[in-house]
RNA sequence: GGCGCAUUCGUCUAGCGGUUAGGACGCCGGCCUCUCACGCCGGUAACACGGGUUCGAGUCCCGUAUGCGCUACCA
């Protein structure tokens, strides 16, 4: 039997980081398999239902990579995969299982089962639904159950959890677990306004979308047996489960949004690269070998094992992955960089610079960078000329016989046809040992000239890239003003 | 409260009865050097605790502690 695995958010808002591992987990799952990788969206709670959120996850796994073979939009033959728009088939089942006798209906409002949770819980018990006294069809008449149906009021469909009745299953990565049914509550599977619960509705569609895998997150663990109670009473067999470890802040809680950003989209606008969260998001939990750390998106999907996943919580450290992010910026194609760049460059306003500058000035800078944007912060005077000079720089490397050597160096820089690194390293050199200084007695008072600033990249390869013009236009800038005591610090 | 799951350096992890407990991030030091970085070299730091089982336990079993999760007509 071919693998399919699903990953089944439900559309309340942006895809968590979180959600983006178990959608990876699943996907990574499915390729090493040569399985099947279904979006289903879980849409059954109206009341948290946010417009657009289904087209927003959906976007966002796009743009990590993570595709899915069947699902909204894409189609597959056990659709619709979207809940809200298989009610019927879980009204179907929901009867299915009334006339088995392994569900029952009852008609208790909130205030009623509140009421009960609360003195069962005073008592010092589990605050599960108390089938003998609350209003079902256990307790009240044939005759009267017959008549609330037929009648507007509302009722719920309850699944009837066996008594003295032991619960097993395994799980891929926790192994066998056992509950007594006795902590099991009667879960409701259709609520008042026609809608299943995630129970129900889950089981169903995994059963009728032949899913081979549950895997998803530890949150789920506890309800898993309502799940193999629900898969019994239909006579369905059972899909393999897995239970992912919880993503944790630095405190240890459940990741969460108060405590730094958990949206996927929050990263990718910061700049990270959709190769680096992927990356670092496979390695919380799982880890083929734990000697290495970059793996591509195929030597992920061609390592992985769902028994090598981790069962403790891991907690997500932005540190970690920065330097992820730094190893990719490094590693990737200048060219693809450069076009990217570009866009960033003319979103802040600055004119157009051709691909083989921004090429020459991302290879030089990106050692001193996480992110690609912060190029721009790094050397803004790669982009426009500086006009501000950093006075402390200034004043520490800027002696009386300076401008002399500035001077000079223009007239020396103006003769070299060729402006390249070793050149202008050769030319600076001859001028510092004519003069008995040292080389980087020249270099930082050329290095606040050109760039403004202390730091940099090599000064030649900076003024290599800048070309012979733009060099000699801001030293000459720079000797017109220091003249003119007009220098802006 | 009840039930469940978990627990190796600060963090992510390797380990699947015999290891000087390995790697990575971070931090610290050194080298390189025209600055800032990169890089390289080195250092710091862990088996939660207590009992067993065993010739031998981070590894297996049982407790305890701690953490987390669930305990809805939310997923």
């Amino acid at each position: 039997m071919s693998v399919r695995v699903r990953f089944a958010p439900s559309p309340t808002g942006y895809l968590h980081i979180g959600g983006l591992r178990t959608a990876l987990y699943n996907y990574l799952f499915a390729k090493n398999q040569g399985g099947k990788f279904i979006l289903r969206i879980e849409d059954t709670d109206r009341s948290r239902f946010v417009e657009n959120a289904m087209e927003g996850l959906i976007e966002i796994l796009n743009w990590a990579g993570i595709l899915f073979d069947e699902g909204p939009g894409v189609g597959g033959d056990y659709g619709p995969y979207i809940q809200s728009e298989r009610l019927e088939i879980y009204k179907k089942h929901a009867n299915l299982l009334l006339e088995k006798g392994n569900a029952y209906y009852a008609f208790d409002t909130s205030e009623e089962l509140e009421a009960m949770r609360k003195k069962l819980q005073e008592k010092g018990l589990n605050p599960k639904y108390d089938r003998k006294t609350m209003k079902n069809q256990f307790t009240l008449s044939e005759t009267e159950v017959k008549q609330r149906l037929n009648s507007d009021e509302p009722y719920v469909v309850r699944l009837l959890v066996p008594d003295n009745y032991k619960v097993h299953f395994n799980d891929i990565i926790r192994g066998d677990i056992t509950v007594d049914s006795s902590e099991i509550d009667d879960q409701v599977l259709l609520k008042s306004d026609g809608y299943p619960t995630y129970h129900l509705a889950n089981v169903v569609d995994d059963y009728l979308m032949k899913i081979t895998h549950v895997i998803r997150g530890e949150e789920w663990l506890p309800s898993t047996p309502k799940h193999i109670l629900l898969y019994e009473a239909f006579g369905w067999d059972l899909p393999k489960f897995a239970h992912l470890p919880l993503l944790l802040n630095k405190d240890r809680s459940k990741l969460s949004k108060r405590q730094g950003d958990v949206a996927v989209e929050d990263y990718r606008q910061k700049g990270y690269f959709k190769e680096a969260i992927i990356n670092f998001v496979a390695l919380l939990g799982w880890n083929p070998t734990g000697d290495r750390e970059i793996y591509d998106f195929q030597e992920l999907i061609d390592s992985f094992k769902l028994e090598k996943v981790n069962k403790g919580g891991a907690v997500f450290d932005i540190e970690k992955l920065n330097w992820m992010n730094f190893q990719y910026l490094m590693k990737k194609d200048t060219k693809e960089l450069a076009i990217q760049f570009k866009t960033i460059l003319i979103g802040k306003g600055y004119p157009e610079f051709s691909n083989d500058y921004l090429e020459k000035v991302i290879k030089v800078h990106r050692e001193r960078v996480t992110f690609l944007h912060q190029i721009l912060d790094f050397c803004p005077y790669m982009f426009q000329k500086p006009e501000k000079f950093d006075k402390e720089y200034f004043e520490k490397y800027w002696k009386d016989y300076s401008l002399a050597i500035l001077k000079e160096l223009l007239i020396k820089y103006s003769k070299i046809d060729n402006f390249v690194h070793d050149d202008l390293h050769k030319a600076t050199l001859e001028t510092a040992s004519e003069r008995g200084l040292k080389l980087k007695d020249i270099i930082h008072p050329l290095r606040l000239v050109i760039t403004g600033r202390s730091a940099g990249a090599g000064m030649f390869e900076t003024m290599e890239i800048l070309g012979k013009n733009e060099c000699l236009s801001r030293i000459q800038y720079f000797i017109d003003n220091y003249e003119k005591n007009t220098l802006v610090f």
